[in-house]
DNA sequence: CTAACCAATAATGTATACAAAGAAAGGTGA
DNA sequence: TCACCTTTCTTTGTATACATTATTGGTTAG
């Protein structure tokens, strides 16, 4: 494995984790010894950051980690919005009924995992990212995939701030569920409408946790 | 300005405007000579077009420029279908309606600048940028802006490859139009149609003069 | 006391030298 | 004659040394 690569995957799991939080500064040298590679590939590495948007070049100061304010994930959900409604337009059209319909029945029995504490809850995150390949492969369309792969490391960064609680995971699994559903069933249209409802829903709860927990640092 | 920029930019330009055609091979040491740079910033300018998918690695044999297939065009406005309605949507709620207006005047003049020679109609193509333009201004959302740049990129590419003749580029002002006035008078529902209708329009042009061109070519 | 300028320092940006990995070509053996 | 192996050469990947630029802190003048 090249060192740059190197150097890319674990600064982005690094901000993706929230263990580099955002303001950090990147300063390169610093990165280098850190990370145990020479600076030209860790400069590499911080280019492809720069370009996906997780760092941000500071007046004389280097690359810090970008910030996420409430209105970024509002703007994020607003490319988010039309990308997965047609991930799942086409993942109706072309995906495999069979295939979806298994991942269908797994989420009807969601409710168990959901209810049996962490590694439950584990399995249902992996549930999730099980879906999102199997929708990226049934698209084809390899500018969508890339995009769709951009949108989701943002969304893992907003999904650390915005905790999920137990109700509202149940919530979502419904929501999905119709989603996958109308896949199986070939039904482009709904599976667009689905996702938008799931989306409309999954950010009032981001905002709102996200509102209140400010409330409670304050108070 | 960087040396890396510098390299980026040049060989962005001479991807799209065609000065290398898919499939060239783009040796480091021979690149950095050509564009006197050193290989260091021309190799942050190659991983970048990498990132744009302008460039892809081929066994062996360093990166070369990728190709664009018929297919790919359908690929592509997959992606671009949802991305520019969005936009419009977005523009049609919140663009300055007296921008849009002036603009909206100047497509219903577009007839004249189409038909009076190569002049009027780069005119008219610039006319068309700073629509896409406005329409960026007024979207606010960072990251829907940044994957419509990126989508533009492999759009500028296709459109060399699918020259318009005269009548299309009537039939397209009149779209276009459709689409500014919906901006105008804020309905986003109508923008999105619009804009729907004419991508369709566009994508099934695309389509037609690049498969004449090759049964041209056979004959 | 404040503001401006200069110097020093620490950062990024660039070039080049070196290492390693892969491919192509030529030779040798079966 | 064909296939495989070895060697060489070209290529990318990495490290380091050098240049350049911007910022910060200090000093001096007003």
């Amino acid at each position: 494995m090249r060192a740059s690569d190197k150097a890319y995957q674990t600064l982005l799991d690094e901000i993706v984790e929230g263990a580099l939080p955002p303001g950090t500064v990147l300063a390169e040298v610093e990165q280098a010894a850190r990370l145990g590679v020479s600076r030209t590939p860790l400069r590499e590495a911080l280019g492809h950051l720069r370009k996906d948007g997780l760092v941000e070049p500071l007046a004389g100061r280097g690359l810090i980690v970008t910030a996420v304010s409430i209105d970024d994930i509002v703007e994020l959900y607003e490319l988010r919005q039309p990308l997965e409604q047609q991930a799942a337009r086409l993942a109706a059209q072309r995906g495999n009924p069979q295939l979806f319909a298994q991942l269908a029945a797994e989420f009807r029995d969601s409710d168990r995992l959901i209810s049996s504490g962490e590694e439950g809850i584990k399995a249902y995150y992996q549930l999730n990212e099980r879906l999102d390949r199997a929708i990226e492969d049934a698209i084809s369309s390899a500018y969508l995939v890339n995009a769709l792969k951009a949108l989701h490391l943002h969304l893992a960064r907003i999904r650390r701030l915005s905790r999920q609680n137990i109700d509202r995971l149940r919530a979502a699994a419904v929501e999905t569920l119709v989603i996958v559903e109308a896949i199986v069933n070939r039904d482009p249209d709904l599976a667009a409408s689905a996702t938008h409802v799931h989306l409309q829903q999954s950010l009032r709860n981001s905002l709102e946790t996200i509102r209140t927990r400010a409330v409670d640092r304050v108070a």
